[in-house]
DNA sequence: GCACATAAACCGTCCAGACGGTACAGTCAA
DNA sequence: TTGACTGTACCGTCTGGACGGTTTATGTGC
């Protein structure tokens, strides 16, 4: 009982309805991935996740709500991935700009493109990327600039977006096999960095 | 004969009223800087020009044609300048890539961004993009994979990109200094390449 | 164990404004 | 005369979002 109150109390706070929150920024970004970011309406969010447009609006009471949180989940991913090779790294005393490469090339989902969210919010709300930028900004000044050469860090972080909005705009001029080369690549220049 | 054919491409063929129509095009760019792509209305394009819509509609008689000449522009403009890099290298018996690279970097304009143009095509249509698409591909096959180390310059490209995309979305977690440094370290890369 | 209260989750419609685009009459310099 | 515009009025469609209604889950008093 007590412990039953306490899970209820503790587990959904953050997320009640965990699935159809995601459901529905899956759904945005699905549309912005394959429409482009000016056909992400409320209405074409509904279309594509199946519910209504009150209860899209129920879960986001404006568009600007969707399109921050598509932003935060995004970052929030990032960090999540980042941090933890991070902390990994360090507790085996392993250079750490590897494994934050390393953990960037494996956040790659398959079908949605991760960084719809940027996309989306730039067009329609560039100081929605605010929050973006301060955690890009916070990375590069823990991971790159004490590197051993933090130039050639950011060398390999800018690679990477670039990869990334290849992606996003569609335009894939880096074919798997390349992008699987430049990737490797990267890796061993950074772990090369070190020693 | 190559002098004339390089003027005329360069001067007057395709456009008999030069101003207004890049004026129209500044424009636009403008906007899509400021305040998304996806308030690039004809109508915004009317106000940051100065044009009435009459004039705006009589150089672009819709709106795909006005993003379709954006993503003309830029492709124009970022090929005279390569390829006049690569002319110039391959008339000196010099290496390619830096001379591109380089160019790209020189290619950057401080008010209105380069690639709104982008922005602004894969935001309402992303076919729009196919143009360029090709144009970095023909790129990549007559540059970069002849080049002794492919990868390496690849990763050069895709390093350029990411501070123009960083540039685009207006996440500049790159300052002045560093950007000065990645370049130059870039070219620097590209030229021991070929040693 | 049951009636009831309450809120969360979700549905479907309606509307004002924005947008792309048309139409057309007029201006003005070359 | 013609090309390059201006200015205004207008139309059909799309969009955000307000709103009121309905179902479902949870708990509470008895």
């Amino acid at each position: 009982m007590c412990i039953a109150t306490t899970m209820s109390k503790l587990m959904p706070p953050i997320e009640n309805k965990p699935n159809t929150r995601e459901a529905i920024l899956d759904a945005a970004e699905t549309v912005v991935g394959r429409d482009g970011s000016s056909r992400l309406t409320i209405d074409a969010v509904v279309v594509e996740s199946g519910y209504s447009k009150g209860g899209v609006l129920y879960h986001f009471p404006n568009k600007t709500a969707l399109l921050a949180a598509m932003v935060d989940r995004m970052v929030e991913g990032i960090t999540v991935k980042i941090d933890g090779a991070r902390s990994e790294a360090e507790d085996k005393s392993a250079p750490i700009l590897p494994a934050i490469i390393s953990a960037m090339v494996h956040h790659r989902k398959p079908d949605t493109n991760v960084s719809s969210a940027l996309l989306a919010a730039s067009a329609e709300q560039p100081e929605l990327l605010d929050s973006a930028r301060d955690y890009i900004e916070k990375i590069v000044a823990d991971a790159v600039s004490p590197a051993p050469d933090p130039i050639l860090g950011l060398i390999a972080f800018l690679a990477m977006d670039g990869l990334h909005f290849s992606d996003l705009l569609g335009l894939h001029y880096v074919d798997d096999a390349q992008r699987e080369a430049v990737q490797s690549r990267l890796i061993q220049m950074m772990t090369e960095m070190y020693a």
